[in-house]
DNA sequence: CGTGTGTTATACGTCGACGTATATCTAGTC
DNA sequence: GACTAGATATACGTCGACGTATAACACACG
């Protein structure tokens, strides 16, 4: 969410949001103009044309759900687990980021390139993820498997549209986080993990 | 996969392929009729403008992925493992339907109408779950936990673009389906499931 | 105070898409 | 073989969006 300084900047940042609350097709440069209280008639001095606009946010969302995270986690410090439930706070529960990350997530089905990054993405964020489990466990598969499953809990619980009769959401994801990180015998994380988990 | 016996009916699965295909918004009225080898002339006899098809294509859906499958999993028997595994083959095994269901999500994110049809469809899929699982283990929270893996890990890893390197994400996720659906002292499911799992 | 550069507004042309109105075609029927 | 009804094609008007061209504006600098 930062300083916006240049008007540049101010015009990917109405682009992210507008790719957060719509999808990337709401991204359209005459609705950004309207929001940003001007007409379209800067906009192509600043960017070729749309699809460099659309190139200019995924740099910024890169960086930011990326770089900006891996930076913040170290400085933080703490234990592993406490890494992971702050890399997960910042980029996994809901708000501004996660929207992104959701709509990047639907465009890149449909766009190569966009998967690509989407991959380098994930793979940054997966790499972390798998050095933290893995310290505390020697089975490959199974850290690849809890990550795995990490994962797809923190994107699927909120597309997944089911309720839990007689309980909430966030209980049952607190369980099922449980289930995927603490030890179950053959090869789990640590004795006692704790109970809330990543996003 | 249907007869497409009438003309309206050609139309409801055209747009499905495209939504499958290309998300809501590649739902165009004139596009179908191309792919369709027809003008969009017809299309106002059959459906009041686009919003109806739409309407036609949830409702096609919603009975093709629930109703439909509900009735092939009774017909099938066999061991509840059995009925799991077929009903994740009919719907959420990459294909067609999944397709449809991916898009689904995604459109139902900005339409609070869809959201609610997605929200009757997870729960109707989940209760089947639910019940199975719950016809072997007690804890009715740690059934609520692993029916929220289970379909978390079938709609997200396909959205997460991570590599595991030294392994295939078939192998990731066969292991996933352990963790999330073998016994693990405190109330696992059977001693002895397969490993292969939903989807 | 004038000038010029960078930024924004305005106006325009084009395209694709929705929805309507009307003409045409094709079957089935007497 | 003429007639009628259902379905389809054609043509049209409108709207929103992209991208361009040109005009206005503001502010720094000489």
């Amino acid at each position: 969410m930062g300083a916006l300084r240049t008007a540049k900047d101010k015009w990917v940042e109405a682009g992210l949001q507008a790719l957060a609350a719509g999808g990337i097709n709401a991204v359209r440069v005459e609705a950004l103009a309207k929001t940003l209280g001007v007409t379209k008639g800067g906009f192509y001095g600043y960017f070729a044309d749309r699809p460099a606009l659309l190139t200019a946010m995924l740099d910024t969302w890169e960086r930011e759900s990326v770089d900006d995270v891996l930076e913040r986690v170290e400085q933080e410090g703490g234990s592993w687990q406490d890494q992971l439930r702050f890399a997960g706070q910042l980029t996994l529960s809901a708000g501004r980021l996660f929207d992104i990350d959701l709509a990047v997530r639907d465009w890149a089905r449909r766009d190569s390139a966009v998967a690509e990054r989407l991959r380098r993405v994930d793979n940054r964020r997966m790499k972390l993820l798998r050095d933290m489990l893995g310290a505390t466990c020697s089975d490959a598969e199974e850290v690849e498997a809890r990550c795995l499953l990490a994962f797809c809990m923190a994107i699927g619980s909120h597309l997944l549209a089911a309720d839990h009769p007689g309980f909430s959401r966030l209980q049952v994801r607190a369980r099922a986080g449980r289930i995927i990180l603490d030890v179950s015998g053959s090869g789990g994380v640590s004795p006692e993990t704790p109970s809330k988990k990543v996003g």
